[in-house]
RNA sequence: GCCGCGUUCGUCUAGGGGUCCAGGACGCCGCCCUUUCACGGCGGUAGCACGGGUUCAAAUCCCGUACGCGGUACCA
């Protein structure tokens, strides 16, 4: 049988990079078996329903590179693939369950269920369920007779439908990551399957859709682990092959615990995925770093593209603990990626940067020539605007911690070198005679090297830091490398 | 509280009884290259949570403890 996988996020907000993970690994594993990725969009929740999350899923999926096989946007054969337009299939499962014996009716209201809880505490129950003891004292189609139910059902009452948790039984199923995973069923509750909107809830739902959707492998967060008894049970009941469970380490916060929003945010870490394509992150270098958090080939390799990954990757290789998410080593891998990638495809992609913050990156050639001298210095490639902005225009101020080098004599000495580039020609202007002169200067002067390469470096770039400055003052030019140490000199004196 | 899962350098990990006084990567530190910065090269720092077993031999197997994480909804 072919491997069919689904990456089943709910659309309650922009895509967690957590998610993006999951739904790598779900690709990594259909790609490596030559099976299929499926997007199922979890829109059970109607109160939780986010406006435009379902796009922001799919960009962001494409954006790092996973191909959808089957979802939404591209149907296959066993759509719909949103839950929400499937409603009427999950009722009949329901009532199926109810007529097996294995889920019955509930019409306690949410008042009267916070009494029964309130009641137990009272009593010493610290954690008060819905359970197969307390089922018995609340009103359901097992406490009520026959009849009244039936005339409640005809009348519209609201009602759920639960699941009927057995007593007392072992729940066993094995987990490609992390082995035999056993649960007793008396600490489960009675899972509501149908809610009374009429809706299923995420358990019903998934079993029912990874099943009918020909589902083999459930590849998924560990949070989901505790629920698993609940699914093998509804699998159970339906009589229906489970299917082969993997349940994922978590991404964690480097403060601890899952990588929340607020958590993230506050360590520099961004959380959706829309805020690494907004942040100009390179995708492969992305998907490189998650690949790595939390699986690893086991040799001590570290750099794959997409196709490796897809060729190396295995779900008995992940590993079972929870992974800290490392900003740093993105960055390490972003770089990389970004030394990979040629001058000639970073060209478009800077020019589109910096014309959006409106500096005229002048022809291809000048642009050309920037990136060369920039390549081996930008973390993210929005670095090349922000750290190349003198190329395109004089600088506006001049940076506080260069100004620091700064000093009495700093002034004589531009004006000395100056007077020196002058005299070059248009011609002559070039990197080599640019070094040159500043080393006359500085033999003439009986000073080091940089008592006067600081100075002009800043006068001309505005920083205190950057490529190699003889190769940019030839890039800038003379007649503009002239103008820009006279205003800065009338500033600065 | 209860249930479940986990625990090898600061972080991600290799390791699945002897070849491990534990290997790689990021970070950090130092040196070299560069008369700036960065890149690159070389080197260094640092870890098997703890306690019991099993065994000739345990980071590797078993039990317990501690700690961490997840779940405990008519949310997913």
């Amino acid at each position: 049988m072919s491997v069919r996988v689904r990456f089943a996020p709910s659309p309650t907000g922009f895509l967690h990079i957590g998610g993006l993970r999951t739904a790598l690994y779900n690709y990594l594993f259909a790609r490596h078996h030559g099976g299929t990725f499926v997007l199922r969009i979890e829109d059970t929740d109607q109160n939780r329903y986010v406006e435009g999350a379902e796009e922001d899923i799919i960009k962001s999926l494409e954006w790092a590179g996973m191909t959808i096989d089957e979802g939404p946007n591209k149907p296959g054969d066993v759509g719909p693939y949103r839950q929400s337009e499937r409603k009427t299939m999950y009722a009949e499962y329901a009532k199926q369950l109810v007529d097996g014996g294995h889920a019955y009716y509930a019409f306690d209201t949410t008042e009267e269920i916070d009494e029964m809880r309130e009641r137990l505490k009272k009593s010493g129950n610290p954690s008060p369920s819905y359970d197969s003891i307390t089922r018995q004292s609340m009103k359901n189609s097992l406490t009520l007779p026959q009849d009244e139910v039936e005339k409640r059902l005809e009348n519209g009452d609201e009602y759920v439908i639960r699941l009927k948790v057995p007593r007392r039984e072992t729940v066993k199923f094995e987990d490609l990551v992390r082995g035999i995973v056993s649960f007793e069923t008396g600490g489960l509750d009675d899972q509501v399957l149908m809610k009374s909107d009429g809706m299923p809830t995420y358990h019903l739902a998934n079993v029912v859709d990874d099943h009918t959707m020909g589902i083999t492998h459930v590849i998924r967060g560990e949070e989901w682990l505790s629920s698993a008894p609940k699914h093998m049970l509804l699998y159970n009941a339906f009589g229906w092959e489970p299917p082969t469970m993997a349940h994922l380490p978590l991404i964690m916060s480097p403060s601890g615990g899952k990588l929340s929003k607020r958590k993230a945010e506050s360590e520099g870490i961004p959380v959706n995925t829309k805020d690494y394509i907004s942040g100009n992150y390179e995708p492969e270098a992305l998907v490189n770093f998650l690949a790595y958090l939390g699986w690893s080939p086991g040799d001590d390799s570290e750099i794959h593209d997409m196709k490796e990954l897809c060729e190396l990757f295995a779900l008995d290789r992940v590993s079972k603990g929870g992974a800290v998410f490392n900003h740093k080593k993105l960055m390490w891998y972003n770089e990389h990626y970004i030394r990979e990638t040629s001058v000639s495809e970073l060209v478009p992609r800077i020019k589109a940067l910096a014309e959006a913050q409106g500096f005229d990156t002048k022809d291809e050639e000048y642009l050309t020539k920037v990136i060369e001298l920039l390549h081996e210095r930008v973390s993210k490639i929005d670095e090349f605007v922000s750290m190349g902005s003198f190329f395109f225009e004089a600088p506006k101020e001049y940076d506080e911690n260069a100004l620091k080098k700064w000093k009495e004599d700093s002034a004589g000495f531009v004006k000395a070198y100056e007077s020196k580039i002058e005299a070059l020609s248009e011609s002559d202007f070039i990197a080599a005679n640019l070094k040159s002169a500043l080393e006359e200067t500085v033999a003439e002067n009986e000073v080091g090297f940089g008592k006067v390469m600081m100075p002009v470096r800043i006068v001309t770039t505005g920083q205190g830091f950057g490529p190699d400055l003889f190769a940019s003052l030839e890039l800038i030019g003379k007649e503009e490398t002239l103008s820009r140490i006279d205003s800065a000199l009338k500033q600065l004196t």
